[in-house]
DNA sequence: CCTCTAAATAGAAATGATTTCGTTTTAGAA
DNA sequence: TTCTAAAACGAAATCATTTCTATTTAGAGG
């Protein structure tokens, strides 16, 4: 568990300190994606010192280094999210529990490379995302 | 010109006002996707009173009816393009020059569908957007 | 084990895009 | 033309996120 985390941390060139573990911990038990300040209020209790903005740095870095991943939210807060899967794929998230499913990589390869030979541009990165309620939110009609 | 705005808007059920039609007209003249700050102050000359808030509330009203679109900006800003591409689509945005060029429709259709299935739960929305460089300014190397 | 240095963190303060609020104005139906 | 709900004003507030400088620490190298 915790040489898991510090190997990725270190394979992103990152140091595993304390605090970088702890994030990574609580996010891979949190059932579906969480705000920086979430995150933090529950960890303050295991640090005798820890800083929001060192929540919110760790989480930015993380997920640039591809160890977590962020949710495009449209309250446009920040959500970041603990994916294992490594293979290219993307996310149904469900706005009311926040749950996240994984969506295997559909066509949007071929998209890509359509578009750059049409427009000549270059795509860079690409946004995918479904946003819905998740079977059993859809059930309750329960909304955050 | 102003006509078709006023028609949109109607059948959006908002009323014409001058302002909302400036807006318009303006976005429609942009090339690219534009921040709602930059929208005020080339309009504010138009008008002898006019403030930022209501540009950000039409904007995102109108954006909300479908009439505009708005961009997801990896620096979070909000930005808002003209688009009178009335069918299911999406979009490549150039984060250099913020040119907006449109993608018919791929296979996110079936993609939702499978995803309900799957899942049972249920897609509201998603968000589909390849984020580069166009033609040109992949060939000047430039960025802003 | 120590030492040392670049990287990481603290925490208060700043930032700045976006929103709110109470008031005034206006579009457009009657 | 009148009237009312919708729209706009604009100053002020909000508040998530970032910046800044001083302090601490992980971990490579001895």
């Amino acid at each position: 568990m915790d040489q898991r985390h510090a190997t990725a941390l270190k394979a992103a060139g990152m140091k595993a300190t304390p605090k970088r573990l702890a994030i990574l911990e609580m996010l891979e038990a949190e059932p579906g994606y969480a705000s920086p300040e979430e995150l933090w209020k529950r960890l303050k209790d295991r640090f005798d010192r820890l800083g929001l903005p060192t929540v919110y740095r760790n989480l930015e870095e993380l997920s640039a280094s591809g160890v977590l991943s962020k949710v495009i939210h449209p309250n446009r807060q920040l959500y970041y999210y603990f994916c294992s899967n490594r293979e290219h794929h993307h996310h149904f998230v469900c706005l009311s529990c926040r749950k996240v499913e994984d969506i295997p990589a559909c066509g949007i390869e071929a998209l890509e490379q359509e578009v750059s030979k049409r427009n000549g541009g270059k795509v860079l990165s690409h946004i995918l995302q479904l946003n819905g309620l998740c079977g059993g939110c859809a059930d309750n009609g329960e909304k955050r």
